[in-house]
RNA sequence: GGCGGCGUAGCCAAGUGGCCUAAGGCGACGGUUUGCAAAACCGUUAUUCGCCGGUUCGAAUCCGGCCGCCGCCUCCA
């Protein structure tokens, strides 16, 4: 079938190729570097890391491009706002760049732990002054863009396709705005290209025009097109950001280039919290620090970065998701499932490495594979995706039981699933990551030790014993299980 | 006010004209296993897809109305 992606430009899923052969460019517009990334960054980029990392298994070679906006965001889109960043910077006492370098980091951070791959460039709008001067200046040559005191506005009327990706038309725009236009634009619709900076403006550059800063939408055309070329195969974002954000990309580019920007527009759905759009002032305001620690008074406990990451992928990207303590709870169990199988799976094969797989495990293994891309060429219905894992993890736990089943059995099985669940979802953690932090292997000596006591006791009947010994390590955090050949202990 | 989306089991969620007498996860219940647990495995858990009407041989899926929820249009991923 073939990957078929849904293009907000079209309104339909339509069959995706790249406009190179094997080579695929991805933009997607990155964070605003004001404060830590919450539970809506986390859909977003995880979304696009699957994307990515879809492409990737299909044999593409992308070049994943994620800016990271440190300047020009204001609080305020009719350009009479404050900067994101240079408000937190007043806020917080700090220099702006020292916010941005300060956020960045958190959100990498953030990023890392979610388990999403890290994009190949990370450009900074402050660091592009240079080239988003340059696109100025072609909009001015060419007619589309004009100057008016220092700051140079984008002659929307100029644009005869704007509004085609948001679907609307500038006219019913303006008799619906509730924003109070600037004397400067010709037009309420126009917006900033390039603003003009007061003397006190912290952020501030030389320009043709004068000291200034670059307007928001202006970074990602300019980002867009230095490492992607002028027509790039997606550009993904946020709902929210289709318009104006994007229309406005379409604009500058395409005016600059005479040649289509992005071919396959993605767009990712928004999330809310206990029902309700997230925001500050309803108490329902998640940051990814805060629900990976459990710390936040909507939360009954903490969650691993992948339990979440599951949350976003049980459901489609397009669709908005609502993110409460219960859905956390059970994708937390449903990932727990998971890493245990994986675990095992891990174990035994450590033990006994070689092997014929049975035919009959190859046999049920090719139509989950099948089933799994047919799910991700479906525009990444990774929902259904995540049930192929499920049914792997199934399998595994299955084959697991039985004493007889060959070695070789267990590595296809295990090799599909770190394939398709960790190397593609990025639901299961690689085997080289510590899970605790701690000296796993000298702790390990330590509670078998304390099996070998209880195994004694239990020999002797003396369950008392036995069971004080496993309710005083349960109450650490450590769980002993007795399996048919054996007592295995593992983190709670 | 303008534009768009959604409403599927206790909860999350896929499916968008016949393979659906509706995936998967969580939870619950029963069974196997166990000294007891835990984990795992097996089974049960929506004759029904917000409500009403229509189109069709056939609808969760298309159309109309109604009710409810949400988003964008204003900074937001």
């Amino acid at each position: 079938m073939g990957l078929h992606l849904y293009n907000s430009l079209s309104r339909r899923k339509e069959p995706f190729e790249p406009l190179n052969e094997g080579r695929v460019g991805v933009y997607v517009c990155g964070p605003t570097v004001y404060g830590h990334a919450h539970l809506g960054h986390a859909k977003s980029y995880v979304s696009f890391d699957v994307l990515v990392r879809y492409l990737r298994y299909l044999g593409y070679s992308v070049t994943y491009v994620q800016n990271i906006t440190d300047v020009g965001h204001l609080t305020d889109d009719a350009d009479e706002g404050e900067d994101k960043v240079a408000a937190a910077a007043r806020r917080e006492q700090k220099h702006p760049m020292a916010i941005a370098e300060y956020y960045t980091r958190s959100f990498f951070e953030d990023m890392d732990r979610l388990n999403c791959v890290r994009p190949d460039i990370s450009p900074r709008a402050s660091g592009h002054i240079i080239e988003q001067i340059e696109l100025v200046k072609t909009l001015l040559e060419k007619g589309y863009a004009y100057e008016v005191g220092g700051s140079v506005y984008f002659d929307v009327a100029k644009f005869t396709e704007y509004g085609k990706l948001s679907g609307r038309n500038i006219e019913e725009m303006i008799a619906g705005a509730r924003i109070e236009p600037s004397p400067d634009k010709r037009s309420p619709a126009d917006f900033a290209l390039w603003k003009r900076a007061e003397p006190n403006h912290i952020m501030q550059w030389p320009s043709p025009w004068g000291m200034g800063y670059p307007g928001w939408h202006l970074e990602c055309s300019a980002m867009a097109m230095k490492y992607l070329g002028r027509t790039i195969d997606i550009h993904g974002g946020g709902l929210e950001n289709q318009f104006p954000h994007h229309e406005c990309e379409i604009a500058q580019a395409e005016a600059a280039n005479d040649a289509q920007f992005v071919r396959f527009w993605l767009h990712n759905n928004m999330v809310t919290v206990d029902g309700q759009k997230m925001g500050k002032s309803l108490n329902n305001f998640i940051n990814l620090k805060q629900a990976f620690s459990g710390s936040h008074e909507r939360l009954t406990r903490a969650y691993d970065p992948l339990a979440v990451r599951q949350l976003i992928l049980n459901s489609h990207y397009r669709s908005p998701l609502d993110f409460s303590d219960a859905a956390l709870f059970a994708a937390q169990s449903g990932n727990d499932r998971i890493a245990e199988a994986v675990r095992g799976l891990r174990k035994r094969i450590a033990d006994a490495p070689e092997g014929q797989a049975d035919a009959d495990v190859l046999g049920r293994l090719e139509p989950l594979r099948t089933k799994f891309e047919a799910a991700m060429d479906d525009d990444l219905n990774t929902a259904v995706a995540l049930s192929v894992v499920f049914d792997l993890v199934r399998l595994a736990n299955s084959l697991l039981d039985d004493g007889d089943t060959a070695p070789g059995s267990l590595t296809a099985v295990y090799e599909v699933l770190e394939r398709l669940g960790g190397d593609v979802l990025g639901v299961v953690r690689g085997a080289d990551v510590q899970a605790g932090g701690v000296d796993e292997e000298r702790l390990d000596g330590i509670v078998r030790i304390l099996i070998e006591q209880r195994a004694a006791a239990r020999k002797g009947k003396d369950y008392a014993a036995a069971d004080a010994i496993r309710q005083q390590l349960d109450a650490i955090g450590i769980v002993l299980e007795d399996k048919p050949d054996g007592t295995v202990w593992r983190w709670k």
